[in-house]
RNA sequence: GCCGAUGUGGCUCAAUUGGCAGAGCAGCUGAUUUGUAAUCAGCAGGUUAUCGGUUCGAGUCCGAUCAUCGGCUCCA
């Protein structure tokens, strides 16, 4: 059995034991689900007795009665049994019922009995006995709801999470692993640099500080740059549109959830009138109501008024109308539309989450519009743009093709040869089977091939999305003229790189942990003037930075400089200036590399160069040679 | 939306069983004039998220709301 192996089988055992427990606490009527084994430990999922539940001053107590269950060093003893003893032996647990009952006709029903009062139905395998995990370290970190096979329509379970390893120290390991990703949280290095903040007015919507904004604002430079490289132009358009443009995108009827609403004004109110009469006469069912006095005169709002307005979540329905303001022509395509417009998503509460989960947020989206026999090459020149992209930022990712779900729309051939040409893409570039592909995932106006990119401690983000759409082209009636004069509707190419500005940011702070290159730190040297005679020098290296457009902060205040020095260094500012009377005589600068490498007496123009070198060549690093 | 938790100066955290809301850093003032990660002294800063309740008395107990965190689900 190799580590894997182990590691699965005694971390579902201990699911096995983790549920046992559970049982001997809470009583009999606890309904088991499933419990697997997962990454750092095990899971399981429970119905507790009406009015229990599991919190976190319980854990201790679950982990003892765990100990002592393993202290028994009962048996575990695997048995085949039929489909009616299996029933026969589960008639009180509704979900082992289910499982059951879904397990294919010609399958071998085994269950698992640890001790002879606890029984599971399970695959295996497990240990034979309680006494191998008596050396596991285990602990119990969380609970979560967790629906019945993630159907939000079904049961609600508790589900209580384990870290489980072979070893007091592997547990130990991991616990203070889990420590050290606490102190790359994008949301501590953003408060500590000063990048970013929320307020409770605005929830999900961050505001972006004077570095942090600096930084942004880099990104984004970087972005035009590469998109103008590869033939984009960039749009603007407005942020609110009457419903009546969501309604013919489709959005009014599939996304309004998602969705901020700016009410038309119905009128004003004749008397004074209570709420729920006023809600009576606007026939709105799922308004609340109640005795609150509206005044005469005051304004009545209603989302069903013609004049309502929607912030957009998306951009694509502005770039369909920016598209057919005048006849096209195949000469034309393909056409590429960049914006970085503020898009709004509401969000269910509880789905926040820092940058990475946001309500207001810009993408570097663009929508091409190609004639089909363009598909290919245009989706090739993506790629290559997330190629160039991702390796700037040192991160690798993955592919994967998302392909026609049941509910597709539009004509079946079309999708047929689209996927085909996707495939072939992606077989020449990662090679077959060099990409996941998810059957019948695609979205129903078009498959899509998704970019996940890996950061430095091994997780996953899906940040890039290609995907391809029959849908708009047609509600929104897009036309070109082809060569043989017939009128063609275009097909839409919408993709981003980057995903979310705001999301990929906070990727990027975890994953340098703040320490980032100099293309892209928010403020990129730091001037430390040694005592206030030094001003003057000081403030010319400023200028000459500030010239070349180089992030520059200079602290003039009469301070000793050590304090100065250690304000730059907790912004974590790539170079440091120190400048003194040798500096300012022999027109050098002498620098703090961070990282503390010093280097002394640069001439002041190899150090300008140093600078645009870096900023131009994006390298990843803070320095590169210095002859 | 759901399960669980949290909310005390700008930041990080204290405050015994309910009994005068404190400290460090940051800020301000003054002294010090310094060549590479914390000079010294003083001052100021809080309706303990909000609203309501219990109590002689609430940061602490109860309820509601809001926000945030760990997850589920959804997503970029």
């Amino acid at each position: 059995m190799d580590k894997e192996q182990y590691l699965a089988v005694y971390r579902h055992s201990l699911a096995h034991v983790l549920a046992k427990a559970v049982i001997e606490i809470y009583g009999k009527d606890v309904q088991y689900a499933i419990g697997p084994q997962i990454e750092d430990g095990a899971y399981y999922d429970f119905v507790l007795p009406a009015g229990k539940s599991i919190t976190e001053a319980d854990f201790t107590a679950i982990e003892n009665k765990m100990h002592e269950i393993l202290k028994r060093k009962e048996d575990w003893t695997c048995r085949e049994v039929s489909r009616a003893e299996a029933l026969e032996l589960f008639k009180n647990q509704k979900f082992k019922t289910e499982l059951i009952e879904d397990l294919p006709e010609d399958e071998k029903i085994t269950v698992y009995y640890t001790g002879d009062d606890y029984v599971d139905l399970c695959r295996g395998p497990h240990v034979s006995n309680s006494q191998e995990l008596l050396s596991a370290a285990f602990k119990i970190h969380s609970t979560s709801m967790a629906y019945w096979r993630g159907d939000e329509k079904r049961d609600r379970l508790q589900r209580v999470y384990l870290y489980a390893f072979p070893s007091k120290d592997e547990l130990k390991a991991h616990l203070k692993m889990i420590e050290e990703a606490k102190e790359r949280d994008h949301r501590k290095i953003g408060t500590q640099l000063e990048l970013f903040m929320f307020n409770e007015t605005a929830p999900g919507m961050p505001y972006w500080l004077p570095r942090g904004w600096q930084m942004y604002q880099a990104l984004m430079k970087y972005s035009r740059q590469i998109q103008r490289k590869h033939g984009y132009t960039e749009i603007a358009a407005p942020l609110i549109n009457n419903k009546r443009l969501w309604l013919v995108s489709g959005h009014w009827a599939h996304y309004l959830n998602n969705m901020f609403i700016v009410p038309g004004v119905d009128g004003y109110t004749k008397a004074d009138v209570d709420v729920d009469e006023l809600v009576a006469d606007l026939k709105d069912p799922d308004a609340e109501t109640s005795k609150t006095k509206i005044e005469a005169g005051s304004v009545v709002y209603n989302r069903e008024n013609p004049d309502t307005m929607a912030a957009k979540p998306m951009n694509c329905p502005n770039a369909m109308l920016t598209y057919k303001r005048k006849t096209r022509s195949y000469k034309e395509l393909p056409i590429r539309y960049g914006e970085y417009d503020v898009l709004h998503r509401k969000e269910k509460s509880g789905q926040l989450n820092g940058l990475l989960r946001v309500q207001e947020f810009r993408q570097d989206d663009c929508h091409t519009f190609v004639m089909e026999s363009q598909i290919k090459d245009e989706i090739a020149d993506i790629i290559s743009i997330a190629d160039e992209v991702y390796k700037t930022f040192g991160v690798s990712y993955r592919a994967e093709l998302s392909t026609r779900p049941d509910d597709f729309m539009g004509d079946i051939e079309v999708w047929n040869r689209a996927e085909a040409d996707l495939r072939e893409i992606l077989d020449e570039k990662y090679g077959k089977g060099g990409y996941e592909v998810n059957e019948g995932d695609g979205a129903f106006y078009g498959p899509k091939i998704d970019l996940q990119i890996k950061d430095a401690i091994g997780r996953e983000w899906q940040c890039g999305t290609i995907q391809l759409d029959f849908q708009l082209p047609h509600n929104f009636g897009l036309t070109y003229t082809a060569e043989d004069g017939s009128s063609q509707m275009p097909v839409v190419i919408h993709r981003a790189i980057y995903g979310s500005l705001e999301r990929f940011i906070g990727i990027i702070i975890e994953n340098f942990k703040g320490n980032f290159p100099f293309w892209l730190s928010p403020m990129q040297v730091g001037i430390v003037p040694i005592r206030p005679e030094h001003n003057a020098y000081a403030k010319k290296i400023e200028d000459l930075l500030v010239d070349r457009g180089i992030r520059v902060e200079a602290d003039y205040n009469d301070i000793n400089m050590k304090t100065k020095i250690k304000t730059f260094h907790n912004y974590r500012d790539p170079y440091i200036l120190v400048l003194g009377d040798k500096e300012a005589a022999e027109n050098t600068v002498s620098i703090n590399i961070r990282g503390n490498k010093k280097l002394n007496d640069v001439p002041v123009e190899k150090f300008l160069e140093l600078c645009d070198r870096m900023n131009k060549t994006h390298c990843l690093d803070i320095i590169d040679t210095l002859e």
